[in-house]
DNA sequence: CTTTAGGCCTGACGGC
DNA sequence: TGCCGTCAGGCCTAAA
């Protein structure tokens, strides 16, 4: 699933084979994303320029020399880079045809991504105004997270993955930090404590760059640029462990629903 | 203000 | 074998 890891992962693949590149045309083949994608989206973006690819949370920002892009990856999307020839696969929505002959197709099978045109002012669009600070920068840190809390009753758990709350963070690694911390998934988030929000905010950061290095987290259908898969799968702790023992204790991997989330934790290992 | 529920969408899976 | 209900998940909107 595409959380920071996997988005940044991806950028990081893309980056240089986009910069400088221009676009020679954008292939729309099912605008039905989440957002219909503007059918005159191609014609806004035909010949432009890349200057740029960012990354805001869990978007992506495709920056030209004209109109820019957001992107997004939903949660079974992919953004890869094909040689001139690959064949399509079924969900290959968008193809980005460059002036290297190469192209780069968003493949998103349960269409929850969504690419749409990005006013001048990136901050002020509606899907980003209200973001929350990045899980690594500095402006992050168990203060914030403990001011922020008091007084709220939601899981923890339910907390962190709110995007106004700190970005990024879904509920695979969500499952991971608090474990590493050893808070239980579903304490209220105002009965943290500062010292406890400190330790978890260092896990959250020592998790997404795990999972950086490991190139994301493959369940499914994630794959990067080049159509390898992430390889970080291997180092969860708790999630999708349900029912095998802790690595940490050997007690069994419970699975408990929170915010109409699957919420794995260890039951000794996290109090 | 915070919190919750529902909806979008496809594919995998289990039960019958 | 085949049908069907359920689940997964990010993130929106609407409603409580």
């Amino acid at each position: 699933m595409p959380e920071l890891p996997e988005v940044e992962t991806t950028r990081r693949g893309l980056e240089p084979h986009l910069l400088r590149r221009r676009i020679r045309t954008l292939e729309l083949r099912d605008p039905r994303l989440r957002w219909p994608v503007p059918p005159e989206l191609p014609a806004l973006v035909a010949g432009r320029r890349i200057q740029g690819l960012t990354r805001r949370a869990k978007y992506l920002l495709l920056e030209t020399d004209g109109p820019s892009l957001l992107l997004h990856l939903g949660m079974s999307g992919s953004l890869r880079r094909c040689a001139p020839g690959t064949p399509l696969k079924p969900h290959d929505h968008l193809v980005f045809h460059l002036d290297d002959g190469f192209e780069i197709r968003l493949h998103d099978p349960r269409r929850f991504g969504c690419c749409l045109p990005l006013p001048d002012a990136p901050a002020v669009h509606p899907l980003l105004s209200a973001l929350g600070p990045e899980p690594l920068s500095e402006d992050f840190d168990g203060g914030y997270l403990h001011r922020l809390s008091r007084g709220r009753r939601a899981a923890i758990k339910a907390f962190v993955m709110d995007q106004q709350v700190v970005v990024g963070v879904g509920n695979i690694y969500a499952s991971e930090a608090l474990f590493l911390a050893g808070i239980r998934p579903g304490r209220a988030a105002g009965r943290v404590s500062r010292r406890e929000y400190q330790l978890l905010v260092s896990r959250i950061r020592t998790v997404l760059t795990d999972a950086i290095t490991q190139g994301g987290t493959t369940l499914r259908d994630f794959v990067r640029e080049d159509g390898t898969h992430g390889y970080f799968r291997q180092q969860l702790r708790v999630y999708g462990r349900e029912g095998q023992p802790c690595l940490s204790c050997g007690t069994l991997i419970r699975n408990r629903r929170i915010g109409n989330r699957a919420s794995t934790y260890c039951p000794r290992c996290q109090r």
